[in-house]
DNA sequence: AATCCAATTTTTGCGTACGAATAATAGAGA
DNA sequence: TCTCTATTATTCGTACGCAAAAATTGGATT
């Protein structure tokens, strides 16, 4: 399980990100140095080295002398994220429409279709990592490799807010019908109504969400939480 | 000049961006850790982490064990970069056309007007400067924090190949005119249409950088310039 | 009893030294 | 003369230690 090869500083930093991706590290967590390096069998040094890199991608957020905690966001911060995406994945699936291969296209078409099974299994965890690779196939597809970085980057920043949005009661079986709606216009070959359709799908991810962060999402750890803001 | 209340590692960071991004540090620059810290009288651990963070973020490129160097891409990532960038500027204006204060639209309509009388002289840096204001206003006018820093993040990554495209004959002269088009598009409130003329904004300096490319962007530095390229 | 100031503690930030890995170079053999 | 190997030298990665700054706690004063 451990890359002897791979630089100690990047082991840290994919460890964490897993970790930040997959919720473990709830945002507004402390990253305690020195807890992270006895955790690593590793000293201070490269794990400030990779809590940089990841201050840097945004997934964490580092108060000069106060120590780095896991990115914590508002509602509203998240609604902008949310929108963003929305519009980062529009414009991929365009792209994508009118540049992927034949070969894509299809294997794109079966990965949707496998897709049926665990909405009728309602198996949420399986859905999920379908969902990536469906949504990661149409980057690649746009043939843009730059582009494709920036929405897995991007992607990936959101992933520890995405989590529970699916839990919601089938919300899966919307989701499919929606992929299915992207497929179809891709299959037309009319970039335009795919783009319309898959920022339609993100953005009804992202009203799944909203009523969760409504809900669940208090600031963590905060220190004084202030319940009335300044006018 | 000296921030003695910043962090040493943020003032070599912003120092080496700022390089970059001018152009002073050209794609290829060997970045030496050591010769770095004589120069900002610092150890190699700031520097490090300064590196890191840039890597993080693009601007160079980290090759373990083989030193770090100021990024250096190829004629088809510039044009890479170039599309994803047009493709965030039109998706900003759209929004931005929807959502902006009439004082915003005001505002970005003054600093439109004045840009005349820079064509006009044919100052290339006045009008570069401007340049910058134009847009960023524009990423300010989508009332989206998240995607307004997207965008200069990513007008940040690509300051250091932009430089040379507006020296090209009555390069600017073309670029206002087609901020004209998107001003147009949005006093009309037409977002889509705006979009369009901005995306062909993009394009059209792509093409004028893409002039360059071709001739003047070898590799610099490199241990060994292959003339003829694998099949 | 509450508030403010000071001291201690905890944690981050920076410097230095040592070890390891890779690239470059030189030498020898084919 | 070219190639392969070994050695050397440079550079990167890690660890540890010290210093500085912020947070917290305790004491004194109002």
């Amino acid at each position: 399980m451990n890359d002897e090869r791979m630089l100690l500083s990047d082991q840290i930093r994919n460890a964490l990100t897993d970790e930040i991706a997959s919720g473990q590290l709830l945002p507004g967590s402390a990253l305690d140095e020195t807890l992270l390096a006895a955790r690593f069998n590793a000293s201070r040094t490269p794990v400030r080295e990779a809590l940089r890199e990841l201050a840097a991608s945004g997934l964490v957020e580092a108060r000069p002398r106060r120590g780095v905690i896991v990115a914590r966001t508002t509602p509203e911060r998240i609604m902008d994220m949310f929108e963003a995406m929305a519009e980062i994945e529009a414009t991929c699936v365009r792209l994508a429409t009118y540049r992927m291969t034949p070969l894509e296209r299809g294997e794109l078409i079966d990965l949707h279709n496998a897709s049926a099974d665990m909405v009728a299994a309602g198996d949420v965890d399986a859905y999920d990592a379908f969902n990536r690779k469906f949504h990661e196939k149409i980057y690649l597809a746009t043939h843009n490799s730059f582009l494709a970085e920036q929405a897995l980057a991007t992607r990936l920043r959101m992933a520890a807010f995405r989590r529970t949005q699916l839990r919601e009661s089938n919300r899966i079986a919307h989701s499919r019908a929606e992929h299915q709606a992207v497929i179809s216009a891709i299959a037309q070959g009319d970039g335009e109504q795919a783009a319309r359709n898959m920022r339609a799908h993100m953005l009804n991810a992202a009203s799944a969400l909203a009523r969760y962060i409504a809900t669940v999402m208090r600031r963590p750890s905060d220190s004084a939480p202030p319940p009335a803001p300044a006018p």
